[in-house]
DNA sequence: CTGAATGTAAAGCGATCGTTTTACATGCGC
DNA sequence: GCGCATGTAAAACGATCGCTTTACATTCAG
């Protein structure tokens, strides 16, 4: 298999697990055997293997939102995609959330990357809002990120119940918008 | 004026602005001009300051909820001292969820201080929610949370009028379990 | 005047940081 | 069998890390 998939999804389990700066090279690469000379000559340097580790976290899910279906409920089934994911990794917080927070002074590339990747997301939301209502929402569609993201930040403090509490909350809004269109 | 006080004012901002382990204790301390010496006998140890920004942090917000009143409209004032909030701090993400993902396998004492303040937030919370409503709705109170988290999220990739949007799913979520109940 | 409290300035501790370098092992196409 | 790509092992670079220590300045109560 290739090893610079290796590294970036042993990488990805350190930075999740203790965060991104509080921890050094050799730390990062122990887990998949790799030396630093492999590190440096794949990613260029250690920053280079956290916007490596980012671009995967994100295709990844987006990807699985993609293959995830859910014509039939396309809010419902963003939720449950969540869930199946925190189950599944453990629910520590949004990872580029996380890497924004540690890298805003320190490295714009990764506050750039983040915000490209939300907006994408964002996006995906206000497809799935309009593949629902029939009809564009903006306004719907913000809302319905912004219970994903606090479910995906609660269930770092709370169990994983919240995702199901934040699925029916959305629910309520994508009743309430239909009714006040019709 | 108390140096203590200077330095977690000063430390919480730098925290703030560029994470809590990309900075050594020199960077923490320039701002405050306080020298090493200050901080070991004040602090004991340099996460003894992170934990005293975190203290202070939580309490400053839970204060000024305690002040904000909002008696007329509890749910609703929450966001807009969030709101208020935002604007004289910047939208940079929870700090205490910043500060739990940063140190989540090195120091234990942050992890279950964060999670201790989210407990407590949680309940001013679902006090709110049973002074709207008139009877206690735990489930209600946890969605209106997970809104509240959203939005602090959200606001740090986009802008502030996420809140606003927060709100008013808010007030529909209230609404809605007005109806239900009656 | 004395002495305790509180502070800064600065040198130094061993450890670890990100990065580079040298040396050597392996597998594969030609 | 030769050359090249790809990998590990390990030493070393200067810089910085969290922390301790020594030395000295200021303030203020008794």
């Amino acid at each position: 298999m290739d090893k610079r998939t290796d590294m970036i999804a042993a990488a990805a389990r350190v930075f999740d697990a203790g965060g991104f700066r509080g921890i050094g090279v050799d730390g990062i690469l122990a887990p998949s055997g790799a030396s630093t000379r492999t590190l440096y000559k794949h990613f260029g340097s250690r920053d280079g293997l956290v916007l490596a580790v980012l671009e995967e976290r994100h295709r990844d899910f987006m990807d699985r939102l993609a293959r995830s279906g859910g014509d039939a409920d396309p809010i419902g089934g963003l939720f449950d995609t969540l869930e199946r994911w925190l189950v599944e990794h453990g629910a520590r917080g949004c990872m580029l959330l996380r890497a924004q927070g540690e890298y805003a002074g320190a490295n714009e590339d990764v506050v750039a990357l983040v915000r490209r990747q939300k907006e994408e997301f964002e996006r995906e939301i206000a497809r799935r809002v309009e593949m629902a209502l029939g009809s564009a929402d903006t306004g719907l569609a913000t809302q319905i990120w912004i219970l994903f993201e606090g479910a995906t930040a609660a269930a770092s403090v709370a169990d994983i119940s919240v995702v199901g509490l934040a699925k029916r909350a959305a629910g309520v809004l994508v009743e309430d918008a239909r009714g006040r269109s019709r």
